[in-house]
DNA sequence: CATAAATATTTTGAGCTTGAAATATAAATA
DNA sequence: TATTTATATTTCAAGCTCAAAATATTTATG
């Protein structure tokens, strides 16, 4: 098949013109990936990528987050987590605890059976991410991440 | 300052690992990107991303797309759009066109109004993107498109 | 101490998002 | 033609998201 002109021959363009077809590029590809894992927190663990997302931030940090800390990591706005966290709490997932000292703050914790809850869900994540990444190999992926780690804040947060 | 033992000098770990931190790199970078775009549609448009969104789509099809087709593009549910197009077409930037022959579907196209609106916003749009990801040249970001253009659909829309 | 400024969080209002159910219409089939 | 099946879209309920305003509390300043 000889090919005159397809899309394939396309050389490269402006700085700038590059860039937007990367940032497109990267928003579609992450878009597919969020598509199915929140579609496959939903059939199987009949929760939401919000929830997963604040329940990985707190399995990391197992003395808990203050509230605005937890926006902070998630780097969502403050008044966003209060719902999702409520619920949470209303499931028994995690507990908001006192800070001593301090009557505005509290500290997020997860429960135990969050723990468990959680642990099972990152398995079942890590699972389908390696599926959905497969194209990439260890070395790639690890090249790569440090790429865009280096574009975010250097070796920020 | 002699490092021990820090982060930069991690090893390479399992696949499986390595595509995780790959896709949670992914993700935080277009967080951060999405962040700052929609704070600057606000403030510099008073408009939001997936109105932005949904004009990018229309404008780069000039004969209008059906609602069904609108939601195929943006990768995004079907009744998501009806209420976005609704706002755009009451803000006169869209309008609906009845579809000849099947009185179920209809075409949304832009208005005048609404191209001119686009350009000025698409054009801001370019910059705000070619200062974010700065730090990749044309080079770069013309492989890395390639790679992400890959790992979706090959060659596919 | 009183009051002003800062901090931690929640509430509020508008809009976005999804999957599922509801409508409406079209096409296929009995 | 009557009925079923498929298609196009909207409506709905629940939850997510944001910025801004409201609350409550703490810290700093006069």
């Amino acid at each position: 098949m000889t090919r005159a002109h397809s899309d394939s021959d396309a050389k490269i363009g402006t700085p700038s013109k590059e860039r937007l077809r990367l940032w497109l590029r990267l928003l579609r590809a992450s878009r597919v990936v969020e598509t199915q894992l929140r579609e496959n927190l939903r059939t199987e663990f009949d929760t939401t990528l919000p929830r997963f997302d604040v329940m990985a931030a707190l399995s990391r940090h197992e003395q808990g987050l203050k509230m605005s800390e937890l926006s902070g990591v998630l780097r969502v706005s403050n008044g966003n987590v209060t719902g999702i966290v409520d619920r949470l709490v209303e499931d028994g997932l995690m507990v908001r605890i006192a800070v001593p000292g301090d009557r505005r703050a509290s500290r997020v914790r997860l429960t135990q059976k969050g723990r468990e809850e959680f642990a099972r869900q990152a398995r079942a994540h890590e699972g389908w991410i390696d599926e959905m990444l497969e194209d990439f190999s260890a070395e790639e992926a690890f090249a790569l991440s440090a790429r865009f780690d280096q574009m975010n804040g250097g070796s920020g947060a």
